[in-house]
RNA sequence: GCGAGAGUGGCGAAACUGGCAGACGCGCCGGACUUAGGAUCCGGUGGGUGCAAACCCUUGGGGGUUCGACUCCCCCCUCUCGCACCA
């Protein structure tokens, strides 16, 4: 056990304190100032701050105080995303109300994340799960209902016999339930959607305009939207006049080479097709079959393409060719037009298929040399393709596509793999969809002056048998608000990510009673300028917000496009190799770590030990380091209070380039090498948070400062004359304190006070580099021969290149390795190195 | 399978547009202070040869471009993440 440590509980609590009865950071709107939006994702109640939470607020709170000191209006608010699953999950194992436990653990966390300092407007305290939440996406849940943007429709869901419910995408794991492990199977049920695919080229096409996101998640949303360009066509069925089966395909080039067709097993053209009572039977049969194909059989990579023959023939319109037809299990309904040409020279699944079935295959692009695969997918010459002989892949699209719009066949048509955007949830704990439905007047929405549809609070939950909310009854029997006449509300809730779909909005007026927020302050402060979050909502969240956005703006509430500018995405915090998670068992409790450590070391761990982007691996030496580092900074500067704190120090006045320019440049070389370290930190640190968020270097940077300091302190006196010794101490330990205060806010509080500030460090400029300190009058250069490092020479800065050369050639510890050489040749790079180039 | 990203000391990691590989921290070794310290301060620490001065090797592997490559190009291996019959 290590000991005298800084007496951090004390001084955190005491900050803690006088941040909040200052109200330090709340914020109002200025069009004075430059505004900046820090955002960090906010949390699920779930129970209690981890790590991981800290990592996410820590790099947050690190730009909110930075930006703070550069000088902008910053607005860095805190919530809850307080409706979701596990708050039902307890009242399922432990009987408590989900409402109870949800507030329970918020008091709980709100108080963490206190205790870790981050300067939040708490002010601006945003629960969805309040009705004044949730009103409001009602009520754009109406508006959209009325543009066709929110629909009703039957579709197919995952669903958890055991449970008896519907799980979302990200709630199946493996084709299994993420709470009992049954296996997941599809079924039929009436749902609510949000018309996403409505967006999808707007979605997609800001991707290209999202320079401060990573290309890593811009690319998952790309891949997620998957727009794909082709054509739709019928193909004639043979003696069934008026039956088409309409097809869609990215490569109408390959036509040629269509061999069969295949609909998904549950085409409806299929009932159309068939007459034959015995075929029929066999179609059910081949139904139930691929129906009863389990989640994980289809997730396998290797799942074999079952395929029904039909009776009925279809004609392949290009060349007129009879061909069969065919109920497939790896055609899909829900995308294209549920069913495809087969061409299986040039795509693999469809010569999979034609191979297991014996069908044959007719290749229609001219192989490369020497090509030995299978389906050939790449570009060549057109062959056995008609009209399109000889032409490219490209040139043959076209040809083909405007060919079949000449015969009135097709068209062009763009498909997205993104699908509408299911938001009925058979759960209770969540935002009640503020919709009726009348005996006489069908489905009705609420009306607006009756939201909030609010969430009853008496019900009974038991995990089984569909929506609590349907027990209710003095919920589910409501008047119609158009007839008066009686109605059933209904019984589902929203997906939670509809909340977290505009929460960044509600921050920018949260108490606003008129609508979602007030105009002008979402005018002023949206769009979030830096949004931070795990990578885990790449997609999901992240894209849910973006459309939710669109759909705002373009009912007229806002302004903006897009709602973040630039995104962090950090990475997850590790332990014994795995995320931190309660299942194994690996937390490390945000609680424990404050305890023994405080709150600043455990925030400057986390930032140090690797870039943000990058998983980081808890380490307990690690936060050791980081714990160290305070203290050494913390004794050093009480050890020299009395030379640099209190009378001594110059009056509080601007710090930066006006203030720099009053240190004189020191009269001796080490003094004026410290001053330059001390402007090079600045400079360091600055471009570290600045450009690429490299927290971690910045923080090395302070380091090698405060080693320089405990050197420069050691130094002989004759070193550096006294007077100048005070003054760069003093401008050292101030440096050290304001470029550290973002990252650990209360020591470096302390310390400033300590030094007799009277005013917070926070309220202070951040330091900027004095470029007369900076300026170096010699530099040493590395001599090479031929690539290896054989010298080094101190040269003045900028010295002639003819000199270097020279002093080059003549360095005692160079010349034995070009003595019986000839040189070839001299490279100089000035101020950096010399190359000298030889040959035998 | 497709797409993206990453492989650097015992460990977490640095290295700007190609220019001293390993900053900073952890760990380890040594010294000082001390009754003692696992506290603190100072020093050392990629591998190898050597008493030493020095020298050789080293950024997953192999090739290439270049005076010079962790960095650029080609091939291969491994790992992580995302998508996974999307026609």
């Amino acid at each position: 056990m290590s000991s005298d440590r800084y007496p951090f509980g004390e001084i955190e609590a005491k900050w803690q304190r006088a941040w909040e009865e200052r109200k330090q950071f709340r914020v109002t709107e200025d069009p004075s100032r430059p505004k900046f939006y820090c955002l960090e994702m906010f949390p699920y109640p779930s129970g209690r701050i981890h790590m991981g939470h800290v990592r996410n607020y820590a790099i947050g709170d690190l730009l909110a105080r930075y930006k703070a000191m550069r000088g902008f209006n910053v607005l860095h608010p805190m919530g809850w995303d307080a409706f979701g699953l596990p708050a039902e999950n307890a009242a399922i194992e432990h009987g408590v109300h989900p409402a109870i436990w949800t507030y329970e653990n918020i008091d709980y966390m709100r108080a963490q994340l206190k205790k870790l300092g981050l300067s939040y407007d708490w002010d601006r305290e945003v629960n969805t799960c309040e009705p004044d939440y949730y009103k409001w996406e009602q009520l754009i849940f109406i508006r959209m209902l009325e543009r066709g943007l929110a629909y009703r429709k039957r579709s197919t869901v995952n669903w958890c016999p055991s449970c008896q419910t519907v799980l979302a995408n990200e709630q199946v794991e493996d084709g299994r339930c993420w709470r009992c492990n049954s296996e997941v199977t599809p079924r039929e049920i009436d749902g609510w959607f949000f018309k996403i695919t409505a967006y999808a080229d707007e979605l997609l096409a800001w991707c290209d305009r999202l320079p401060g996101w990573p290309e890593r998640v811009l690319t998952m949303q790309r891949n997620w939207i998957g727009r794909s360009e082709g054509v739709e066509f019928d193909l004639p069925t043979v003696g069934r006049p008026g039956v088409r089966v309409r097809v869609f395909t990215t490569r109408p080039d390959t036509a040629f080479g269509m061999t069969y067709a295949v609909l998904a097993p549950e085409h409806p053209v299929v009932d159309h097709l068939v007459t034959d009572a015995g075929e029929r039977a066999a179609v059910a049969q081949f139904r139930a079959e691929v129906a009863k194909e389990s989640e994980i059989e289809r997730l396998a990579a290797d799942r074999p393409k079952r395929g029904l023959r039909l009776l009925a023939r279809v004609v392949n319109p290009f060349n007129g060719a009879v061909i069969p037809l065919f109920l497939g299990n790896y055609v899909l309904t829900g995308y294209g037009t549920g069913a495809i040409m087969a061409v299986p020279g040039e795509d693999q699944r469809d010569w999979d298929f034609a191979r297991q079935h014996g069908l044959p295959i007719i290749e229609t692009v001219r192989r490369p040399p020497g090509w030995t695969g299978e389906a050939y997918t790449g570009d060549g010459i057109k062959i056995n393709s008609g009209f399109l002989d000889g032409l490219t892949v490209a040139e043959a699209k076209r040809k083909a596509t405007d060919w079949l719009v000449a015969q009135g066949l097709g068209e062009a048509k763009v498909n997205y793999r993104l699908r509408d955007w299911g938001i009925s949830r058979q759960r209770y704990w969540g935002a009640p969809i503020p919709v009726l439905y009348c005996d006489t007047c069908g489905m009705v929405p609420e009306a607006e002056e009756n939201l909030p549809v609010v969430l009853p609070r008496d019900v009974q939950i038991s995990g089984k048998g569909g929506s609590p909310l349907a027990n209710v009854t003095s919920f589910v029997n409501a008047k119609c608000p158009r007839c008066r006449g009686r109605a059933r509300r209904d019984t589902d809730t929203m997906d939670t990510f509809v909340e977290s779909s505009w929460y960044f909005f509600r921050y920018c007026s949260p108490h606003y009673e008129g609508g979602m927020f007030e105009r002008g302050a979402a005018e002023y402060w949206m769009p979030v300028d830096q949004y931070i979050g795990g990578i885990e909502h790449a997609v999901l969240h992240l894209l849910y917000a973006r459309f939710y956005t669109k759909v705002l703006r373009d009912l007229g509430l806002v302004k903006v496009d897009e709602p973040f500018t630039a995104l962090l995405s950090q990475g997850m915090v590790i332990k014994d190799g795995a995320k931190m998670s309660k299942s194994k068992g690996n937390v490390v409790s945000d609680d424990f770590i404050r305890e023994k450590y405080g709150a600043d070391t455990g925030r400057l761990f986390e930032l140090f030990a690797a870039p943000p982007e990058k998983d980081l691996e808890w380490n307990d030496h690690g936060v050791e380091g980081a714990s160290r580092f305070l203290n050494r900074v913390w004794r050093f500067v009480l050890a020299h209070l009395d030379e640099v704190g209190g009378a001594r120090r110059p009056a509080d006045g601007p710090p930066d380039r006006a203030r720099a320019a009053t240190v004189p440049t020191p009269s001796t070389e080490a003094g004026r090498a410290f001053r330059r370290q001390i402007h090079e930190t600045i400079q360091r640190v600055t471009e570290d948070i600045e450009h690429d968020f490299h927290f971690n270097t910045a923080i090395s940077a302070i380091m090698e400062l405060v080693n320089a300091l405990y050197a420069f302190e050691a130094m002989s006196p004759d070193a550096v004359p006294a007077a100048e010794r005070l003054v760069l101490l003093s401008e050292a330990v101030e440096t050290v304190i304001l470029l550290l205060g973002p990252f650990c806010p209360h020591i470096t509080e302390e310390l400033w006070a300590q030094l007799g500030h009277r005013e917070s460090v926070f309220r202070r400029r951040w330091p900027v580099a004095d470029p007369a300190a900076l300026k170096k009058e010699e530099v040493t250069i590395v001599v090479q021969v031929d690539g290896k490092v054989r010298g080094r020479l101190v040269v003045d800065v900028d010295a002639a290149e003819d000199r270097v050369r020279q002093l080059a050639l003549g360095d005692d510890r160079v010349r034995p390795w070009v003595a019986s050489r000839r040189v070839e040749k001299v490279v100089v790079v000035p101020n950096r190195l010399v190359n000298i180039v030889t040959r035998a």
